[in-house]
DNA sequence: GATGAATGAGTCTTCATTCAT
DNA sequence: AATGAATGAAGACTCATTCAT
């Protein structure tokens, strides 16, 4: 058995999870069957098993996948010594998620939204999942903090709480665009920014 | 004459979805075989056929019931003559989300994320859960008009854009709880709460 | 249990039969459902097993209904003491196998077809076809016998022979009319006469 | 590369088409299921769907491949540049139809009243059908002519309407010998020439 | 390493028939 | 007699995976 070298490896290993995200996007996890993949990836059906050991597998190096590289648009603006300012991040983070991975065929939000639905039930996923979203979460604090102390938003409540309040707007903003759509990053951003920016006229 | 009365018809139809649903939850909807909800209903592989005319047809209703109960919760906290204020608008909101349907089988999160993964791909789904997303926006809208009349929220921003940000905020919550969990109806208005209540100290 | 008279009973017998033709017409004997000619009779699932006990009784039955409408339109032609001459009674007959029973929904021809592909692998359909041609064999064996004797066609061979090569010659008609066309009662006496009529000038 | 060779494909495609007929034979194309072809031909499930691409697909190749071996055998018969006389030719031609096809599974006769019976309501098969009886129509109008030339029946007919008598003529040798019996390549030959062979006395 | 034909368990669905009312 | 909801044993077909070449 002639072993491959590791880079010819992981460019086969590549181009059969790229054939695999231009499959799901076409049809969904469910509905993509491992014949579709490996005529999309133009290798044999054996071939396939010798990169990835079942379907579940390639689902989740899949998803690993397009979730890494997200994670490396979204940390740069996560981790600046200086963060945006609310308005400013709510912008660049959501214009992150509405781009497209590897040459277009993968849009980020669509495969959140894939990734939620099959995390329900396939615990390895789910793993994938809720680690992403801890790691935002902790990054989100730290943002929070920040602006806190810069007087961005309100100082008075929890870095942790706040924090999760903003992933929850990120994560529904995913929905929304790719299911009723409606909404884009500007819309997201005015819509935030309203919310938060000026004094209500207190009576209470 | 031994035609089955239509009260009957309906229990029927209930006894099917509300299967269904145990179903679906434990596994999720591509998972579940038809012999399974036929086995969880107690009854045959014909009878469901005479309720259901596929499975597809079984998964919209699914949907459709389960959005629909929860529609009812929703609505009136929705239209209340004078809405909530926010925090506890926000609690009481997410509380119906983290409430459960039909014998505490089925957690309306839940249907809610499979009901995204669903309507990806599958149009019929997808309409059921964009229609019902624009109710909520419009709903929404609504309510942020009446706060910022009330100065409950800034009176500036287009009450619209704030209620896609309301909304993403709760389609997150649906998320984070059902997926990574540590967040709550206390813990989500709080969150809210800090965004907004208190004016910053500065004014760029 | 209220026995009903034999009058109704054979109607109600004559409704089933007939709405049986009537799907066998439109989609064939195994594409028609019970439920089909159960809708297409208008009555109930019930109900059609109180009169025919199986659908393989109702098939049965079918055909021989059919084949006996069509006997009694045949039997005439066939037993007059003086037969039409050939190409005349060719015509007769073979306008009797393209019209059409009961109410126009049947044809005697098709139902010929759907009975040779039936009686295959159907013992009793069998039976009741062969038992059919046998009838017409020896009708035809006598009127073969007459025109012989007549001198409408040649007195040499053995009548029985020449009866089987003319049932042949009206059943081939049943098939050609069937499913190629281009034949008709006309076509037909003209092209049996021609083989019939005029001495060859014989050589050998 | 283990692509199988032409050759090995074909024959896994007649392995089929041969189980397929004895199965037809035994049982009847509707009451033979796809798991009976499947273990006559000893394969798996899946293999057939490999070869066929339905139960449909495998029907028409099964009348295709069947009519086919007919056609080769008929065809030197009836292309022959002298034609057999006519009593020899209804001889030939019988004799085939009475002849066994793939390993003697296959009665002719038997295929083509299948084929009548499918091709009521199964379009493919009845173009499959009607275009083989009008390649027999032809080659039969030109040993017609060639017969009449010859003077071996009456010069007189349309020698088109005469071909259709003799098509008619082994259609219905077919439904005889298969349904009834009592009839062979002699006894057919010997009624055929009974009817054509010497003057009628008279004219009119 | 690569191939692709073969596998067979599993899927959804239909349909003749029954039986409580 | 009549009804029609219920039954459940098939049926056609799919698809992730394997293995001889």
């Amino acid at each position: 058995m002639p072993k491959i070298s590791e880079d010819k490896r992981q460019a086969r290993r590549d181009q059969i999870l790229s054939a695999t995200w231009r499959c799901f996007s076409r049809r969904g996890i469910h509905l993509t069957s491992m014949e579709e993949i490996i005529r999309e990836a133009n290798i044999s059906a054996g071939t396939i098993y010798l990169y990835y050991k079942s379907k579940d597998e390639l689902i989740l190096a899949a998803f690993s996948s397009a979730f890494q590289q997200m994670r490396m648009l979204l940390v740069p603006i996560l981790t600046r010594e200086e963060p945006y300012p609310p308005s400013v991040f709510i912008r660049e983070v959501t214009k992150v998620i509405t781009s497209h991975a590897q040459r277009d065929k993968l849009n980020f939000g669509v495969a959140f939204l894939m990734g939620w639905g099959e995390a329900q039930f396939n615990p390895r996923v789910k793993e994938l999942v809720s680690g992403g979203q801890l790691l935002y979460r902790e990054g989100l604090t730290a943002v929070v903090r920040k602006w806190q102390k810069r007087g961005d938003i309100p100082a008075q409540g929890k870095p942790a709480d706040v924090a999760k309040a903003i992933l929850s707007f990120f994560l529904g903003f995913i929905v929304q665009s790719a299911i009723i759509g409606g909404i884009d990053p500007d819309t997201a951003a005015k819509g935030f920014e309203s919310l938060i920016s000026r004094p209500p006229a207190r009576r209470s």
